[in-house]
RNA sequence: GCCGGGGUGGCGGAAUUGGUAGACGCGCCGGAUUCAAAAUCCGGUUUCUUCGGAAGUGCGGGUUCGAUUCCCGCCCUCGGCACCA
């Protein structure tokens, strides 16, 4: 075999014959246990970007690995085709977003194939192509007759200028990118997915994930952010209104000051009209956009409307007020205020000289001073009337009981989770199907009319969807024959697409149906690799759809995803690798110039998965002399033709020491890739191994027969990280059986074996002396070794021993004084 | 602002269940090889040191025979915050 590793060469030969023999096509096999390894799709922006690299090489150690214990192995890939930067590019130069997309996916596949990563290309599936999207439109009318979804109004950032809606990531500063007006939140009507009926659900199965990281659980939970709490009726004076609240703190209740609704409040526009301040009020709170960030550390403002209603409990009249801290699509719009106990309260209490009045007190019997800031722990209530002396729990159900007696108000479980706004207002997504009667009805497409298609065919002439004016897509009979409709003419948000691809990998030729037999045969993804910046949204609403699939019947599921694997970002200089900051590194170059084990090797090297990853150009080089030690050590053991014969009973102590090494690296790698997924340390272990080989001499058939045993077992082991360099050698090693169905390899009980242990000893918790023991020694021999030894005599001397502790195999610790 | 991570040599990182801090790699220094260089190979590499040791895992405190690991309080930094994907 050639002395010279050459990767180009060897990469593209084992590309070739893994396409050639169609070697990662699966079939289901109800013989085999099946292992469905996903990462998170791409979406098609032009090239893959090191993150992208970093994904799918873990997803191909992953799923390499599983297919050598055995296991009937699917490893999918597609394209998040539909979204925003696709008509970016058609604005900017002029090609339809479908041709730049497609053109894409086509580069990115190739770049894909030249990393050498074992997907089942015969399951490939865009979520631009009808074939794919015609069964979410059909799913979405299905939700639609289950009364799943609804339409009502909802904000939306507003460009004043370009009038047109914009995505948060284009506005900057609270301005247009392309026009530089100031953004306004406007209100619009929109589709919605009632995920809140599932909120209960999705908290509680939370419980069923223990292959999920606690972070991503803790941050679902909070996210969907359940509270129990108390819905109450204010009547408004000299009205028949009511004005209803939800606090999850009824104990506070007495310490009401104040009443907030949002600009947008029926009450707060009533009050507008003769009212030329507080329409400038109104108007102004409209300003700004829509996230949550905006809402939360915008300075508080507010207005009193000169209305008052009466509290529930002593009917005293509280003042409202209209603030841009309360928000209309969330909750009722309308707050109750208390100041003493609520951050947010006091803060606009001491703005605008409101009265703050303590009700609850510290437990513990200590003071809070309140013109410091509010006590927002629960504690006692106190100048609170009938309640003085309950505990906050105890006064929970007081309050709530009274209200409930006096029919103004009722427990009511909340959840932080909103329904999920559905609608978009672009052009390049999956057309919502539902046509407008001339009845303002909207109407679901029947399915015999599926799918609605998205016209590829056209061109931006502002920045607005082309759809919206293109009449011979809108103009339509309506479905229940009452003469001329209208199509619908906003796109689903592209997560719609991303919520259900898992199981459309599992039958993507179906065009009978949106899944069938087969998804209940993978599903649930064993393994689902992806980055930590998708923990809430993307993963919950792939949570959502697995439930919402199961109840139509078309999937046995409950969750998605048996084991999640939340990747860290790479890193270049400290920051995230992005355009913008001009520090992106392509990995195209160095699969060129380096090919792609060691770009994989690097990437899987550089630090544990779950961790951001530096870059470092040199650290590439680093992983590239390994693979050449590598292949230095084999063909040199190779084209010495010596393979020899190992005696075990002729062992010396250095050949059964480094024969020990090789077992013990087997379950380090074995551990490493199979349960910790730290495949940083299981390479780290195999270049132990392998600097270890190449100290060893070679004298003697045993020598050559260990160096053997451990290119071997260098070869399985590194197989599923470097799976080119590795067939190459396996094959060069004499083996006809392809390296990736080749067995996973096992230790030897026998080689790991030791009759000596190496035993720190410690003085007062300071390494003093090291200690060899026999592996037979108890606990008595063990300190009376480490006693006598010379340098913990030099360190216990004049002192008095007054405890020892021995951690068997490990350590002795002398506390002297 | 809220929720969730992270912080260890010059750098990436290791230390898996509270038990030897710095594995492995990069970089750097020295040496071998070479006319020379690249490549390769060998050795060294936390800091301070009176060469006995001492200090040291973002900062301050605590628990423990023993803390990178557990607890409390801070600082910095990264991800998410519902229309980027």
């Amino acid at each position: 075999m050639d002395n010279e590793y050459n990767p180009g060469k060897i990469e593209s030969g084992v590309q070739k014959k893994w396409e050639d023999s169609n070697a990662f096509h699966v079939t289901e096999d109800p013989n085999k246990e099946k292992f469905y390894c996903l990462s998170m799709f791409p979406y098609p922006s032009g090239k893959l970007h090191m993150g992208h690299v970093r994904n799918y090489a873990i997803g191909d150690v992953i799923s390499r690995y599983q297919r050598m214990q055995g296991k009937n192995v699917m490893q999918p890939m597609g394209w998040d085709a539909f979204g925003l930067p696709a008509e970016g590019a058609a604005i900017k130069n002029n090609v339809p977003p479908a041709k730049w997309t497609y053109e894409n996916i086509d580069y990115m596949r190739g770049q894909l194939k030249r990393l050498g990563f074992a997907y089942d290309w015969d399951r490939e599936l865009a979520t631009c192509s009808p074939e794919y999207y015609r069964w979410e439109q059909w799913f979405f009318t299905q939700l639609y007759e289950k009364g799943l979804v609804y339409k009502k109004t909802s904000i939306v950032n507003w460009d004043p200028v370009d009038q047109t809606v914009l995505a948060n990531e284009q506005v900057i500063e609270g301005k247009g990118w392309r026009s530089g007006a100031v953004v306004e939140r406007r209100e619009i009507p929109q589709w919605f997915l009632r995920i809140t009926d599932y909120a209960d659900e999705l908290l509680a199965d939370l419980e069923k994930l223990p292959g999920w990281p606690d972070a991503v659980r803790t941050m679902q939970a909070n996210w969907i952010g359940r509270s129990e709490g108390l819905e109450v009726d204010f009547k408004v004076e000299d009205s028949e209104d009511a004005l209803r609240i939800y606090t999850t703190r009824p104990d506070t209740i007495m310490g009401i000051t104040y009443m907030a609704v949002a600009a947008e409040h029926p009450l707060a526009k009533a009050a507008s009209e003769n009212d030329a301040v507080l329409r400038a009020f109104i108007q102004e709170c409209k300003s700004g956009g829509t996230t949550e960030v905006e809402m939360e550390t915008m300075e508080k403002k507010g207005l009193p409307l000169n209305i008052n209603v009466r509290h529930p409990i002593t009917d005293e009249l509280i003042p409202l007020w209209v603030s841009n801290f309360v928000l209309m699509g969330y909750g009722t719009g309308a707050v109750m205020a208390v100041p003493g106990h609520d951050q947010r309260d006091w803060e606009f209490a001491h703005k605008y000289d409101l009265p703050i009045k303590q009700v609850i007190v510290p437990s513990d019997g200590s003071d809070h001073d309140l013109s410091e800031s509010a006590f927002t722990d629960k504690g006692l209530l106190n100048n609170s009337a009938q309640f003085d002396g309950l505990n906050s729990a105890d006064a929970f159900n007081a309050i709530a009981d009274f209200v409930e007696k006096n029919r103004c108000g009722n427990r009511k479980v909340n959840y932080r989770l909103r329904d999920w706004g559905i609608s978009r207002q672009r052009y390049w997504g999956c057309p919502i199907p539902i046509i407008n009667n001339k009845n303002g009805e909207a109407l679901a497409v029947p399915a015999d009319q599926l799918p609605v298609v998205l016209p590829v065919d056209i061109e931006f002439e502002g920045i607005s969807s082309p759809i919206k004016s293109m009449s011979e897509f809108i103009n339509i009979d309506a479905p229940d024959g009452s003469g001329p409709g209208e199509r619908e003419t906003d796109t689903f948000d592209t997560f719609f697409e991303s919520s259900w691809y898992f199981a459309r990998y599992c039958c993507p030729d179906n065009d009978q149906a949106m899944l069938d037999e087969r998804a209940d045969y993978w599903l649930p993804v064993d393994q689902y690799i992806g980055g930590i910046e998708h923990a809430i949204l993307h993963l919950l609403y792939a949570r959502f759809f697995t439930k919402l699939m199961r109840d139509l019947g078309l999937l046995k599921s409950d969750e998605p995803f048996t084991n999640l694997l939340t990747q860290g970002m790479v890193l270049k200089d400290g920051s995230k690798m992005s355009k913008s900051k001009g520090n992106t590194v392509d990995p195209q170059p160095l699969i060129d110039e380096y090919g792609a084990d060691t770009v994989r090797l690097f990437m899987m090297f550089a630090s544990p998965p779950e961790q951001s990853l530096e870059w470092s150009d040199t650290g590439v080089e680093g992983s590239f002399r390994f693979l050449k030690r590598l292949w230095k050590l084999s063909s040199a053991h190779i084209n010495d033709g010596k393979t020899g014969v190992l005696e075990k009973s002729s062992m010396t102590n250095s050949q059964r020491e480094l024969r020990r090494k090789i077992h013990l690296t087997i379950d380090k790698v074995n551990d490493d890739i199979g349960r910790r997924y730290t495949f940083n340390t299981a390479i780290a272990a195999v270049m132990e191994m392998i600097n270890a080989l190449s100290r060893a001499e070679l004298k003697e058939s045993n020598d050559h027969a260990i160096m053997r045993e451990g290119i071997e077992t260098a070869v399985l082991l590194l197989s599923p990280i470097v799976p080119h360099i590795t067939d190459a050698l396996w094959k060069a090693l004499g083996h006809e059986e392809a390296l990736i169905d080749a067995a996973w390899p096992k230790s030897d009980p026998e080689a790991l074996e030791q009759n000596e242990i190496e035993m720190v000893v410690q003085v007062n918790g300071k390494l003093r002396s090291k200690i060899t023991v026999a592996k037979t020694a108890d606990q008595k021999q063990i300190e009376a070794l480490a006693m006598t030894d010379e340098k913990i005599q030099q360190h216990i001397e004049g002192k008095t021993v007054r405890k020892t502790i021995v951690i068997p195999g490990r350590l002795v610790n002398i506390v002297v004084s």
